[in-house]
DNA sequence: CACACTTACGATATTCGTAAGGATT
DNA sequence: AATCCTTACGAATATCGTAAGTGTG
């Protein structure tokens, strides 16, 4: 037993014109071609469906059994396909992308305002969570793809690299550092810190890279927002990467780049590594490579995000 | 866009074995025919459905979308094709049937049991009705068949023979006509009648026989069973058609064969002139032409119904 | 290097359309 | 005579299986 969706369909369209010729037409095949078909369905079947009689062409008894589910698996199976060719065309979907607080807040906004606006059919979700919890999201599957600062090698993940992240001082303009020639990190760790919290990617880069010269901490904070005010305020430096500084564009404040060995976040894009990406977050992953973050002097990464959100 | 329940079939025997080589012996392919089978199925729908890397096979995203979706339709496929061949083979259905009551009580109940054996998911439905009203019911759709007497010829109906039914005296043993050697109309006419009502179609034709000689009748009652009671009373004789000779089998009652013009009924097979008959109510067709009433002599419908219900 | 999917290719089946046939009104 | 379904038949197309090819673990 083998029916096919066009073999439905061309039950029901001579169910509703009840005239071969005319059902013919509709279902794009010669009249006799049309016959055969029919037939071909009620041997497959084992039972007419229509009573023929030269001048007019009736159901059976059977056949009006037929009609109704007949119609019914036909509009459920297309429904099916167009379902699943929405999803595969990217006119629906879901994807779910885990990232680093700092990208969340200053590239990423553009990047999903721009596949927003491609893809206005397909549901968009933003876990932002640190470097570590994001791979954990991914790798159980909540997430489709993440945005994560490198970390231990994982046989599940699949990465590949999206940017480097170069780390910057920030300090007041009337602190020393702001305008020394060349600074060195013995200089840096002179100075009191104002430290993201000891679970931020930043901060373990900057433990990694320091070590072992200690630096000293002022103040721990959760938000790159209360490490600018804490700056400002004249508490202490800090050291961030290029992609954060947007939060800390202000005229009191003074950005300077570091070219300091270790001083550099390597941002990556991780998925699964055994299970393909929906066309979606293929989509979107392509367009995140695509606008990679462009290697920020001081805070341009901002005018930058602002460009790209208004684009078409 | 054209796919197959067989498509649909592989698509799942894959989704399930995770291999081609297994999925493809359980539809019964080659495993080259089902792989490009899979890839027609994928062309057909625009985008992939598996990712297969030499050594496993996994759905991708918009697989699992389509894996719900795809055994819902089969399922409702293969519940459609059931359901109809249930009904195509007569192992579902429903049969309505109007029949005069004459034939209801006496010859019908032996067919409805051998029907009733040989198709047991069949439903039946007997309304015992006047002939009249039995026509009326067919027409409209109410009743598939109707077993009536002769009509008026009516355009929507079909009808064929089922059998003739001869008309007999029924008289007390002791009446005079019991041992009369031969009966003439004018002899009956001679002795009260218990009669059936005007309406029913015995009546109707004993009235079109006697025309213009008129009876005598001293009871006129709904029922046949009634008239027995009073011809056995002595009230009166009365003129039945053989197949409700059963009524008056009994030891006080003779019974007499009347061979006068006009003193046989018809009985008819009828149904819908432009529409096919249910398999189902084909099936009873045939199998009521085939148990013709026997052409009774005396009460042998009786005995001859008896035997058929005892059948396997 | 072995296993599993894909590709190549010739044989077989199916399906298609044109045209003729047959039945009904 | 006109209409409409079925049958006949050759051509185009699709499908199948064997066998060779290819890539991954």
């Amino acid at each position: 037993m083998n029916l096919s969706s066009r073999d439905l369909r061309a039950v029901i369209a001579l169910i509703e014109e009840r005239n071969f010729t005319r059902a013919a037409e509709r279902v794009h095949l010669s009249q006799s071609a049309f016959s055969a078909l029919i037939q071909g369905v009620e041997e497959s079947l084992g039972a007419r469906l229509f009573e023929r009689n030269t001048r007019n062409v009736t159901l059976t008894p059977e056949g009006r059994i037929f009609e109704d589910s007949a119609r019914r698996v036909l509009a459920d199976f297309d429904g099916m396909v167009a379902n699943f060719q929405d999803h595969a065309q990217r006119r629906r979907g879901r994807v779910v992308v885990a990232a680093l607080p700092s990208l969340a807040a200053g590239w990423l906004p553009g990047v999903l305002a721009e596949f927003r606006s491609r893809h206005p059919g397909i549901e968009l979700a933003l876990l932002d969570q640190l470097s570590e919890q994001c791979l954990g999201l991914v790798r159980s599957g909540q997430a489709d793809l993440a945005l994560a600062a490198t970390g231990d090698k994982d046989a599940d993940l699949a990465t590949e690299p999206l940017c480097a992240d170069a780390f910057h001082l920030v300090c007041r303009k009337d602190h020393p550092l702001a305008r020394q020639k060349e600074i060195r990190l013995r200089d840096l760790a002179a100075h009191p810190f104002v430290h993201l919290s000891r679970h931020s990617s930043v901060r373990r880069h900057l433990e990694a890279a320091f070590h072992p010269v200690p630096m000293q901490t002022v103040l721990e904070v959760e938000h790159l927002a209360t490490v600018t005010g804490m700056v400002a305020a004249g508490l202490g430096i800090t050291v961030v990467p290029a992609l954060t500084l947007f939060h800390f564009d202000r005229p009191d404040l003074a950005v300077r780049p570091l070219r300091l060995k270790g001083l550099t976040r390597r941002i990556l894009v991780v998925r699964r590594k055994n299970e393909a990406l929906s066309v979606a977050a293929q989509a979107l992953r392509e367009l995140m490579l695509a606008r990679k973050p462009t290697v920020a002097k001081r805070s341009l990464a901002r005018k930058a995000v602002l460009r790209k959100v208004s684009l078409p």
